[in-house]
DNA sequence: AACCAATCATTTGATGTCAAACAATATGAT
DNA sequence: ATCATATTGTTTGACATCAAATGATTGGTT
């Protein structure tokens, strides 16, 4: 019988048009939503937040820096998923925004401690405050429960990988 | 009553551990949980497929192609949700490996009809059998359903940006 | 004490992305 | 027919990101 649809299988090609361009299985693929939620995400954080100056990268640094106040660079690159080398440009910017500072780490010369500054923190707040109006939008035609239910379908992808 | 949760609200923070580093409220967040999920389904991709040198973008990029010969730099930009300077180097390179073509358009001396070639169509099939079994992995742990269900959800996320 | 390997932040180089500006071509208005 | 405007692909510049190499510092071994 052809069309049977097992539930560990890709679910057959339905070729969805995009504005009369086809997608082939794209669509079919969680991979490919997951991207495409991604970017629209993306898109309204920018519009939300863009005007202070916080992509979703900055926005997780604060977050983080704020909860782990002294945290050196290497954790922090590692909490938020970026390389070390990648933290570096980003922290640099940061501090000459006057939003974090580093400071010699106590007993290891090598490494700083990240600190937010009074500005960063206040800076956070308003991001904060920003964020949560740009999640309940984002959830908006979301049922009781929905929400919930997507953050525990994403955390039980690859769990290996985080 | 503390801890109330409403359905459209953002859930009360959480501080969950990351190796004893504070996430602060970023669990609590759809948008970060799409971020981590599509970086983990990014590394198994490019463990899967790597070797074959087609990244998530450009399995779509051929997909598309594949479903929708001799298209217009253009529209497969905005099908691929590229920006049309970023599809340039990026077919630059899928022509060296004679894996597309460009080909005069008829009737429009400015834009180039885009193809795969029998290279291009080959690697395509090994790609989408590997893809395939990356996403049997991906939802390996899910219940009947919850596959399609995660899908549902994330197509409802900001519908209007896409 | 001296050396050697590991760690920390940084620099450098490669890649992928967007946005703005550009030249060639096409389309529409008059 | 001519001219202004729009579209197409491209080039250039800016930026984020990763990976590899580097210099300073630390810690462990002998």
């Amino acid at each position: 019988m052809t069309g049977k649809t097992r539930s560990g299988s890709v679910a057959a090609v339905i070729p969805a048009a995009d504005d009369g361009i086809a997608m082939g299985l794209l669509p079919a693929l969680v991979g490919y939503h997951v991207r495409q939620a991604q970017m629209a995400i993306f898109a309204d954080f920018d519009a939300a937040l863009g005007e202070l100056g916080v992509s979703p990268g900055i926005f997780a640094l604060l977050v983080i820096i704020d909860a782990n106040p002294g945290l050196k660079q290497t954790l922090l690159a590692d909490a938020a998923r970026l390389d070390r080398s990648t933290l570096v440009p980003a922290l640099d910017k940061l501090e000459q925004r006057r939003l974090v500072e580093r400071r010699a780490a106590p007993g290891d010369r090598r490494s700083n401690g990240i600190f937010l500054t009074a500005d960063g923190a206040e800076l956070l707040n308003a991001a904060r405050r920003a964020v949560r109006r740009h999640e309940t939008r984002l959830a908006r035609d979301f049922g009781p429960g929905e929400r919930t239910a997507l953050i525990a379908l994403l955390s039980r992808i690859f769990p290996e990988h985080r």
